[in-house]
DNA sequence: CGCATGTTTTGAACACGTTCAAATACCGCC
DNA sequence: GGCGGTATTTGAACGTGTTCAAAACATGCG
């Protein structure tokens, strides 16, 4: 599969060979280090995605960025580092789009969910890989840990943007959307496994999913609706769990 | 973490050595294939307890039985192989304990999940790293993929059986079950990070969601509660995913 | 320039899961 | 016992992610 190897002599210590010259151009403004390091971010998720993470050795990607092995763990202290850039990235991506607030709540809601299908869909076979560590808790690139909190607030407060037209009070708001994002979650679970041309099955499944929920939203402003939202989140206190506001 | 190991001179070949005498006593007719089986899964099962399965080497549970790295791949054929052997293990043993029939619905469901908590408990170091990969559709070893079908079906007939006093329809009842099996994969999420004394926090959070979800079960008899019910079939069913009837 | 100090780069070494050809044990049959 | 075939066992080799001491380069200062 690779090259054979000879056996390895133990101590051979040969002076060090001159680095192949593999052009990096800076951009404007750009400190040498920050060069190095974009590109080789660059390399690394083109390789993710042509072909997938785990076919992606770390020597793949620092020949690919004309360096050596250990020059990359220079600049990313892990593979998983990688992957977490390209997370952050794909959520700063997908705020641009898909944050309109026109149309009904439906029509919004549908719009986030849809987007963010779309957006990971060149993706999938990349996440295919990691998506079992997003859903870890345990997982520091995991979607629950501390250090992709600022990516899940963000997230979440889309949603609770998208659900404004309800007139639901704020703080009903904030737990729907934290559910809504769990089912996000959930969507692209099932997306990411979805070989149907274009991801139809899982797009679908979306629309139903919201047919069916949307209109029971309302309900959520019955004094049975509120009582139901008090008790989950006394329930998830208890547990440990804080539903923070959206910003 | 591990001892370290001298130079690595190479080309060292040496004869075979005498294998090391390791007792692996035979149980009542059991072929000897048999009880060096047993006996690797008991010492790789123990090994996955004490440190957890990351930092249990395939080369530690090997010695640990006596054999040779190679002889153990014979038996297993990957690591994966003896965690899903666990897996089996604990699913049998759960239905044994759980399956009783007497008391309220409330108190059914509530003996079914805690009884699930309790029997993971002592394994929860391990689970940690692998519920990862239950939850990930694509994963042979996942507790969506075909392979492990049965065991799945099992558990979730145990939900259905749990259903029986409601006097709902046996579809509905069918349905119910999936997503209470559902619940109760979430909650082993939960509970595999719990550090609370005894995982009380996740306890409670199982009392405190039945609590929730009991009372409302009634509401599923009902015309709109049948039509929520239908509707979530279909989506299902256009997505691709059947619910098949517990046996 | 010479030298020191910090930054970047290098590839060998490590432990891991897994594979495999070869060696050895086992067993029925003569 | 000896023979032949199967079952079991062995450990070196492979490719992987990651670590590390040392080398190479850059920059500031006399």
């Amino acid at each position: 599969m690779t090259a054979r190897r000879r056996p390895a002599t133990a101590t051979s210590r040969k002076p060090r060979r001159a680095p192949r010259p593999i052009r990096r151009e800076p951009r404007d403004g750009e400190r040498k280090r920050d060069t190095t390091r974009r590109v080789l971010l660059e390399r690394a998720l083109a390789l993710f995605q042509n072909r997938g993470v785990e076919a992606t050795t770390m020597r793949d990607i620092a020949r690919a960025a004309g360096l050596s092995l250990g020059a990359a763990y220079y600049y990313f202290p892990s593979k998983e580092a990688l992957v977490f850039a390209f997370y952050e990235e794909n959520q700063a991506a997908i705020e641009l789009t898909a944050a309109r607030a026109d149309g009904t709540v439906r029509e919004r809601l549908g719009r986030v969910l849809h987007a963010k299908l779309d957006s990971i869909r060149p993706h999938r076979a990349m996440l295919a890989a990691i998506i079992q560590r997003l859903v870890d808790p345990g997982d520091p690139l995991g979607a629950f840990s501390t250090q992709t909190g600022a990516v899940r607030q963000r997230a979440i407060a889309i949603f609770a943007r998208a659900l404004e037209g309800t007139g639901l009070p704020p703080e009903t708001v904030t737990v729907t959307a934290h559910a809504l994002w769990l089912l996000q979650l959930a969507c692209m679970l099932v997306f990411v496994h979805d070989n149907s041309p274009d991801g139809a099955r899982t797009h679908g499944l979306v629309d139903d999913g919201l047919d069916l929920l949307v209109p029971l939203l309302p309900l959520l402003g019955t004094p049975a609706g509120q009582a139901i939202c008090e008790r989950v989140i006394g329930a998830l206190g208890r547990a440990g769990m804080v539903i923070a506001p959206a910003p």
